[in-house]
RNA sequence: GGGCGAAUGGCGGAACUGGUAGACGCGUUGGACUCAAAAUCCAAUAGUAGUAAUACUGUGAGAGUUCGAUUCUCUCUUUGCCCA
């Protein structure tokens, strides 16, 4: 017999798929719509296992969709712009360009054979014009609405490479590329004003069921409302200065109150531009990052001032003001109040600088003279040493009462605080979104009008210069507007902005005047299902949700405010981690292993070390290539395994044998097919064998019940179990409707294995367009139930019983079966538990 | 340090609203086929005792609720992720 030759067959289908198109879709308003999107990737290259996961999920999900007869788009695009095409381009002399061209080009490739249902006619790449024109166009819109504007901020500074370096980008407090030690340097950059949606972003998670509580929790972190208040303090020295604001979730330990800390950012710096010592300190608080882990893990340093606050709860207490290193500008106001005693970063700042610590907090088992000693005291306790406070549960009673105390004498009110910052969207770099404005000799901010976008980057230049490429295109940033000159900012626009609408572009592909078109993004959003990793719960997710309001602001035909009505988060594909003598990574490619647990190289038969599974990376070397796999095991193979060894929420191990048992899987399932096919061909007589139909249908009921929770591997174990009964099932000669049922089980293979079902389904003279059974009740029920038997909540026994015998008779029948006999022997049952069809306990003594 | 998860055979993992723990796969062992091997097929596979039927113990540890707990509650241990 023949074997199923994969490469053959799936190149057909795949074929076909495209000359067909079937996957195209288009508005119809009698079908029920269904948005299936999976993020697009990044054209690095070459498709990675985590793609293939990725993109296998959806696949899955979008084929059954549409055999429910939903009306599917499953769309695919690329996230092209980036830092890796600049920086490749810049190591080989390249074109960014042409390198990601190349790349994408490759990887649809790829994609394609791994049979993907999409609707290849609306493909989008964020970093063409076509593309990036709308993109300035909403830049301008929100411009328009205020959304936008233009501040200065630190960012991370390459002394040496003279470049602006993402977070990600500083290790250990220095430049990935130079090594120097990274500087804060304060640059002009636009801003969305994504705060002035935090109430909304953070009440819009609350209806968003689909979405994994996990993310929703993180995202509402990220946002961080926080209650607390502002409080005034008065201040005294040789300052024109008379008071200072600053925000605290813990008004209650202001009797704690041992210094005033400012941002050295903070307004009143001013006042201390002549003086060496500040200008010092400012340079070396320059010195560490602005990520605020860094903020936070850098030691506590402080420059005193002359001046002194006020307790506002005790005017006669009175403290130094110090400006320090770890008070943000972008946090409150920039100034925070130290109160040692109850706050680990203050409690080492006053031990430094030698400050007073006063215990305002008591641990609930200790008494009223509890002092702190070498660590802050940061748990709920009750209020000591501090006046009307005193005895009262903090937090909760406690800051109630300090709000309400600094309210009524007009020293503070009651305030809510976000965490969440506005986003900062200008990058110094060449391969992004150039932002459409200008500016004319005085610094002065113009719009680039409607009619001169897009504003296209300038093609082959020399990446290889110190700082921002942009800028050193004379005759690309001097532009004429109605005949005047100004500058193009030569900035481009952070990535995050492509990926936060490009849903709503796959909406209306070619549409040339605006980003989307308002019919078409009526129809098709929200997306119904989104899929990808858990990598991009914060920001790419906020990001979006922000696009959505701020397209939403001041717009009343603008409906849908969430763009992702269902979210899953995939887990990532793990493998072995493999180091050689020298300590150095080493490919799965170049090591062999004939017991499966002592490794060894192929080139010198050195003995490997085998690392903990970790998740694929080149850096690790533990890769495997998609593509080498499809060439040997073929894409239905691929596709199967990726689902069966984890539930597609955790992270999978990629194994070898797991991939060899999805591949037999296959081959064996023709070798099955062949014969099922002789079997309907022969069929002569009526056979009566009903046990395939009641398989079957009970095989539906369960197996859609676990492709809508998104239990996947399930299903592959589903389709085991399946080819164990027919197999069982064919031999017996006897199985009655077995094309028809046989055919309902290849439809629920589709979505899996559709290029071996599709050829399967033309084996039987049957169109690949099918729907998806639906299970018949009756085969669902059965005439007999095991019953489990239990004696004092033990299991003892299991019984064949007729379904919905009365309790009487079904009793007297158990009590008859020989084992549970046994145990009733000496003894009387003094009462029973009966769950219908299920259970029966007997309480014996 | 805070938040959120997780812990089930040799391994990956199943188990609907508390009701047969270990589905399915991998691995391992034995057998069939073969001159032999691979492939394929069949069988066994949580542990302990027993030739066996069978009995007992078992879902990280300890307690609790319940006729009955992998599932619910509390405490602890280990571990992962996110934030700091």
């Amino acid at each position: 017999m023949d074997r199923y030759n994969f490469k053959i067959t799936e190149k057909k289908w795949q074929k076909f798929w495209e000359k067909n198109k079937t996957f195209k879709s288009s508005i119809n308003k009698d079908k029920k719509k269904f948005y299936c999107l999976e993020m697009f990737p990044y054209p690095s290259g070459k498709i990675h296992m985590g793609h293939v996961r990725n993109y296998t999920i959806g696949d899955v999900l979008a084929r059954f969709k549409k055999l429910q007869n939903f009306n599917v788009l499953h769309p695919m695009g690329w996230d092209s712009f980036g830092m890796p095409a600049e920086n490749a381009a810049r190591e080989n002399n390249l074109d960014p360009k042409e390198w990601t061209e190349k790349n994408i080009s490759i990887m649809k490739t790829q994609l394609k054979r791994l049979g993907l249902s999409i609707d290849w006619d609306r493909e989008i790449s964020t970093c063409s014009p076509s593309y990036y024109k709308h993109q300035q166009l909403f830049f301008l819109e929100l411009y328009d609405k205020g959304l936008v504007y233009r501040k200065e901020n630190y960012v991370n500074w390459d002394p040496i490479d003279q470049t602006v370096l993402a977070n990600e980008q500083v290790i250990d407090g220095k430049g990935w590329r130079s090594g120097a030690q990274v500087e804060r340097k304060k640059l002009n950059q636009w801003f969305f004003n994504i705060s002035k949606f935090s109430e909304q972003l953070l009440d819009g998670l609350s209806n968003l069921s689909e979405w994994p509580n996990k993310v929703k929790i993180m995202q509402k972190n990220w946002i961080g409302k926080s209650f607390g208040c502002e409080v005034d303090f008065k201040i005294e020295g040789d300052l024109p200065v008379k008071n200072i604001k600053c925000f605290t979730t813990r008004p209650d330990t202001l009797f704690g109150f041992s210094f005033l800390a400012l941002s050295i950012d903070h307004p009143l710096s001013k006042h201390f531009e002549n003086n060496s010592e500040f200008q010092n300190f400012k340079e070396e608080c320059s010195k560490t990052g602005t990520t605020e882990e860094s903020i936070a893990q850098a030691e506590k340093i402080g420059f005193k001032t002359n001046l002194q606050a006020l307790n506002p709860m005790d005017p006669k207490m009175k403290v130094p003001v110090y400006f320090a290193n770890f008070v943000l500008m972008d946090y409150g106001f920039g100034a925070v109040f130290g109160c040692p005693a109850h706050d680990q970063r203050d409690f080492d700042f006053a031990q430094k600088y030698k400050l007073n610590i006063r215990t305002v907090v008591r641990p609930k088992e200790k008494g009223d003279n509890f002092q702190v000693k070498n660590e802050a005291f940061v748990k709920d306790g009750f209020m000591i040493n501090s006046s009307f406070l005193n005895g009262l549960k903090t937090p909760g009673e406690a800051i109630e009462k300090s709000i309400d105390y600094l309210t009524k004498n007009k020293l503070g009110n009651k305030k809510i605080n976000f965490r969440l910052k506005d986003w900062g969207i200008s990058r110094q770099r060449y391969w992004g979104c150039p932002i459409p404005i200008a500016y004319d000799k005085n610094g002065n901010t113009v719009k680039i009008p409607k009619e001169m976008l897009p504003v296209e980057l300038p093609e082959k230049i020399n990446l290889n210069t110190k700082g921002n490429p942009l800028d050193h295109q004379k005759k690309w940033k001097d532009i004429k507007i109605k005949g005047k000159g100004y500058t193009l900012d030569t900035d481009t626009l952070d990535t995050f902005v492509d990926s936060s609408w490009y849903f709503l572009r796959f909406c209306s592909p070619e549409n040339n005047e605006y980003g989307f078109d308002k019919e078409d993004v009526k129809y098709w959003m929200p997306v119904d299902q989104y899929i990808g990793g858990v990598e991009h719960a914060i920001l790419h997710l906020l990001y979006s949700r922000f696009f959505m309001q701020a397209l939403g602001f001041k717009n009343q035909n603008f409906i849908s405010l969430e763009p992702f009505k269902g979210l899953f988060t995939q887990g990532m594909v793990c493998h072995e981690t493999y180091k050689d003598e020298n300590n150095k990574w080493v490919s799965p490619d170049e090591v062999f292993s004939e017991n499966g647990k002592d490794f060894f190289k192929i080139k010198d038969k050195k003995k490997i070390v085998v690392g903990p599974s970790e998740s694929m990376s080149k850096s690790k070397k533990n890769t495997i290539d998609p593509e080498k796999i499809m060439d040997q095991f073929g894409a239905d193979a691929v596709r199967f395994f990726i689902l069966s060894d984890s539930p597609p929420e955790k992270d999978v191990q990629w194994s070898e044998q797991g991939m060899i048992a999805a591949y037999k899987y296959i081959q064996k399932f023709w070798i099955l097919h062949k014969k099922i096919i002789e079997e309907i061909q022969n069929k002569k007589e009526n056979f009566e064998n009903e046990n395939l139909t009641i398989y079957t249908n009970k095989l539906i009921e369960k197996y859609t019940l676990s492709l809508e929770k998104f239990n996947m591997n399930v299903l592959i174990a589903y389709l085991h179990e399946t080819y164990n009964f027919l197999s069982k099932e064919i031999n017996n000669h006897n199985v009655k409707d077995l094309e028809e049922n046989y055919i309902k089980i290849l439809i629920l293979m589709f979505p899996i294995v559709p290029h071996l079902v599709s050829e399967c389904l033309t084996d039987l003279q049957k169109e690949t367009n099918v729907s998806w059974p639906v299970a018949q009740k009756k085969y669902l029920e059965d005439k007999y139930v095991n019953i489990v038997i239990q004696i004092n909540g033990k299991k003892k026994s299991l019984m064949k019983i007729e379904k919905n015998l009365e309790d009487g008779i079904l009793l007297e029948k158990i009590k008859r079966d020989k084992k549970i006999s046994n145990f009733l022997e000496k003894k009387s049952v003094f009462k029973h538990i009966i769950v219908k069809n299920k259970l029966v306990n007997l309480i014996i003594k």
